[in-house]
DNA sequence: CTAATACCCTACTAAACCGATAGAGTTAAG
DNA sequence: CTTAACTCTATCGGTTTAGTAGGGTATTAG
């Protein structure tokens, strides 16, 4: 299961991505909202979102968020590792955050490993070859599942 | 990140299917030793996979544990929704335990549903067509992960 | 200038979950 | 009838989750 936080944080994406009158920032509250998401905890969301550079934000009465990269450029990946932190099965699986299993003998030869290995593949190859963008309109969407697929 | 109790699960279950006397059970003891796993934790463990129908135990001097089902049919999505609950990435995913998500306006149209919906179908995809028996030895494990892919 | 309205940042918290540990009880073999 | 196995319930410290609270800072309309 994906965190509450994670959903929250597509959503709000997504609605950016939608939202696209070009050079002019959303306000939380708006997104908020439109989205249902807790103001507040959007507010640390999208933060978090602007440090890794995946938005820009505008302070002051005509402030807000808009969207850094471009919404094919941000993929569910990628944001998943932002808020969840990785997406492997077994830490010993994950590429950004490696670490071993200590109470495994030996890697290579751990059954339960390869079975898990298959899993993050798979998982990643949806992930990371979908993007925002997918979501914007239904076709366009599919055409992208269908190449990943 | 599956939990250290689905690990141990699996590990525990791959340990008896090998240590697969017929109708010989093995100790927790030698389990939780031969493969790391702190003892009274797997006594946890093995009672929850018993009162699931996975393993049967006999009680007394010469006690133990063994698998009631056969490892061709002890698959990791069956011990995984045991252990850690559903698969399925969101809770509105799930086959074995629907919930909907309360702050969605309308599941049909929910784009980041679309997406988690295929990241469930091809993670159920491998973990409920592999089983225990694929991890016995090398070689019957691959031939099935080739056709699982 | 200044008040209003945005985002920025840190701290806190209640509840749940995770990874165990403890210990008393039951069963069966020898 | 003792010993050594499983059975079951309770507890516990630590971490994570899903927020809430509140003051600080920047920008701009008037």
């Amino acid at each position: 299961m994906i965190s509450q936080k994670a959903r929250y944080a597509l959503r709000a994406l997504v609605a950016l991505a939608k939202s696209a009158e070009p050079d002019r920032a959303v306000f939380i509250s708006d997104i908020a909202s439109s989205e249902r998401i807790p103001r507040k905890f959007l507010e640390q969301i999208l933060l978090d979102l602007k440090h890794h550079g995946i938005v820009e934000s505008r302070r002051g009465k005509a402030g807000g968020y808009l969207l850094l990269k471009a919404p094919e450029e941000i993929t569910f990946g990628e944001v998943l590792r932002i808020v969840d932190g990785p997406i492997a099965p077994l830490p010993c699986l994950s590429k950004t955050a490696y670490r071993r299993c200590e109470d495994c003998r030996s890697e290579e030869s751990c059954e339960v490993r390869k079975v898990f290995a298959r899993v993050a593949d798979v998982t990643r190859n949806v992930l990371d070859r979908t993007s925002i963008a997918d979501c914007l309109s239904t076709d366009s969407g599919k055409v992208n599942l269908l190449i990943a697929g």
